[in-house]
RNA sequence: GGAGGGGUGGUCGAGUGGUUAAUGGCAGCAGACUGUAAAUCUGCCGGCGAGAGUCUACGUAGGUUCGAAUCCUACCCCCUCCA
């Protein structure tokens, strides 16, 4: 397995700043090039909620995800495969990732993950059993009994055909003791060896395979599953797990499981994406990232700005539900050159929420996808020119 | 002129003798959201008070009652139908 290559792809390393782990850096895909760092739009279910993948585009959006789970139990990966792959099926021709749905086994069945890694609300458990073979869980969809296993897993991203592919791994909840941690560790790389092997029987070249990186906040625990993923012929690492219960525990989890991985493999940080942890993340030499916050706020009224531009001390977004923007007729962002933002002022924006029009969910959609776009081209810029630790400041809280 | 229906807290709208400062929805305020079962969820929401509490409240004015938004009387508005 050593020998193992991915003639179709390539990852390049442009340049490294002086003053932190961070790294400017080139993704090759059969689907196109993604400029690192870049940020990786959640389209869970096949679909960036609320917008065409033209405005993607338009957008400046680089990459794209969905979920194995929930194409699994709808539409079917069959069905993905019939239509001609995901790329074809969702109509995104840029490069795509599926994730595992590993995640999603345990986060909805363990409430505990959901809660401690997510939001608080409580969830019915669906996991049925964990077992060396697999995890037994309930569909979300019509409560049926299904197995997910790391062949399952694999057989389903490769009829669905996303450009990056994820091993099947548990995903451990922030409360897990360290025995569990580091049994259900290494079971996770038992379970991902045996994706790469599922993955290496029909593998036709045009999928890149990334491992995920395991250990909850243990540092000894994080380092032996760095030496594993580095052991094994992945094309790039992905850091799971919980990442703790506090920023600066995130910061110092992503710090022990980064600083151990092979630095010639792109990084990706799994489901981070405030604009502060993106700098956090960058300075610590992650190179992609993947997040609902952007898209899942924008549905919630939220739009993100520019520090300057902020309303609040700690917050990254401004509320447009609130009433004080009824009557405020700038746009929510004057630098920015998207269509809400050139069209569209914050007090019609605004209406448009509390008359819950669709249309608001798209306005500030396209507008939170510009926002990062712009943040992450702003992020190489910086890197290219020397200047991330000015810019880095500049956001700084 | 006659018959009927109705006036409830910012608003819409329940309640029809006592656990009622008064269900709900909306609006408002605050908070949450990070490998998406999320166009979602949570809390507050008459005044004063940190709080126990207290004051003012269901068109207006009286009355019945231990007790009324709820029953009675008069009056003032609004709506529908008939002339």
């Amino acid at each position: 397995m050593s020998d193992f290559s991915y003639p179709h792809f390539r990852f390049d390393l442009l340049k490294k700043d002086p003053h932190s782990q961070a790294r400017r850096g080139r993704l090759s895909t059969p689907h196109g090039i993604v400029e690192t760092p870049a940020f990786i739009f959640c389209g869970t279910k096949a679909s960036v909620k609320g917008i065409y993948p033209s405005q993607l585009k338009a957008a400046g959006t680089q990459f794209c995800l969905a979920n194995t789970y929930h194409l699994m139990l709808q539409p079917g990966a069959d069905l993905i495969e019939q239509a001609g792959g995901l790329h074809a099926f969702m109509g995104w021709d840029g490069p795509l990732l599926t994730d595992s749905g590993g995640f999603q086994v345990f986060s909805l069945g363990y409430g505990s993950v959901a809660d401690e890694i997510k939001g608080k609300r409580n969830r019915i458990s669906s996991v049925q059993k964990i077992t060396e073979e697999g995890v037994i869980f309930k569909s979300y969809l019509d409560g049926s009994l299904k197995m997910m296993t790391p062949e399952v897993s694999i057989e389903m991203q490769q009829k669905i055909g996303a450009d990056f592919i994820v091993a099947f791994d548990e995903c451990t909840p922030y409360h897990s003791s360290r025995t569990y941690t580091e049994c259900s560790l290494e079971r996770s790389h038992r379970w991902e060896t045996r994706s790469f092997e599922a993955f290496d029987r029909h593998n036709n070249g045009k999928q890149a395979f990334y491992g995920i990186i395991q250990g909850g906040v243990y540092a000894d625990l994080r380092e032996r599953s760095a030496e594993y993923v580095n052991s094994m012929p992945f094309f790039g690492h992905a850091i799971g797990g919980t990442l703790g219960a506090s920023k600066e525990e995130m910061y110092y989890v992503v710090d022990l499981a980064r600083r151990h991985l092979t630095s010639i493999r792109p990084i990706h940080l799994l489901g981070i994406g405030g604009i502060s942890d993106i700098f956090e993340g960058v300075a610590l030499g992650i190179d992609t990232f993947d997040c609902v916050h952007p898209t899942r706020i924008a549905r919630h009224g939220g739009a993100l700005v520019p520090f300057a531009l902020r309303d609040h001390s700690v917050r990254e977004h401004i509320s447009l539900k609130r009433a004080s923007y009824a009557q405020d007729f700038t746009p929510i962002d004057p630098t920015c050159p998207c269509e809400t933002c050139q069209k569209f002022s914050r007090a019609y924006v605004h209406y448009l929420l509390k008359t819950r029009e669709i249309l608001a969910i798209t306005a500030l959609t396209l507008h939170n996808v510009f926002f990062m776009n712009r943040l992450m081209q702003s992020i190489r810029e910086a890197l290219d020119t020397g200047t991330f630790q000015e810019l880095r400041k500049k956001w700084a809280l």
